[in-house]
DNA sequence: TTTAGTGCAAAAACTTTGCAATTTA
DNA sequence: TAAATTGCAAAGTTTTTGCACTAAA
């Protein structure tokens, strides 16, 4: 569990519960955006509840820890520690990790801005 | 009413009904993304239903007539005539369009890329 | 006239809220 | 031990589906 998460939650006066921490654990194991959906099957076992796996993923977005992204119609999150896009076949849905080197610093009449990028494609396989 | 979605719709075999050419007229009214709560709040009036407004916007998507984005946590629709993307102040949460200049042809693995950016900053307004 | 498209009602899916019980610091 | 967090139940939203009726080609 990189310390960086965890100092976060602490720096933010949040508590480090075993949810939250079992959560993270779950994103940190994909690194792909997962729907809450996912994540809540990955951790029901463990006694997590859909509600809370909403309640930390908001938290989490609102600290800084993991992005949010709708790609095909789904919502999905994902930690985001090295920057990174996705990239998303439209055949095959498989989602792949691309590294982000934008910088959107100048446009005119807005400061501190953020990006949120998707893109789609056909993956080799599928154009194939 | 530009040529080009009136025959985008001809030219894929769908019928150009009322209600798709009302939901057209409201895109064209307000370039920038609306939800289609809002879409449907301009055309309710002339008797189109929610529902309708929905299942257009899915078929505009899908013949490439709209585009669909999610800003704040809500799902909104616009016409893209021009390619352009959309930058939302994350105070006041206005939404201003942006030219696009952006070119994603070279990742490796993929073809036929669409991009879909979505930014957010702070405006002028809101930072003084 | 035939088939696609629409409105209405209802269902499904997704997300948020309220509150008592539990856990963290 | 006080305050935040959780699980469960329930409510709110958003989106989809079914079907008889209507409108486009």
């Amino acid at each position: 569990m990189p310390m960086d998460f965890v100092d976060n939650i602490k720096r933010n006066d949040y508590k480090l519960t075993q949810p939250r921490l079992k959560i993270l654990r779950c994103l940190q194991n994909n690194q792909k955006p997962q729907t809450p959906q996912e994540i809540h099957l990955s951790c029901r076992k463990q006694g997590i509840d859909l509600v809370t796996v909403y309640r930390t993923l908001e938290l989490f977005q609102r600290i800084g820890i993991v992005h949010r992204e709708e790609i095909f119609r789904e919502t999905r999150y994902y930690l985001d520690q090295n920057e990174h896009h996705h990239i998303a076949c439209r055949k095959c849905l498989t989602i792949k990790c691309i590294p982000c080197k934008m910088e959107f610093s100048k446009i005119k009449g807005f400061s501190n801005i953020q990006h949120f990028l998707t893109l789609t494609g056909i993956c080799k396989q599928c154009s194939s």
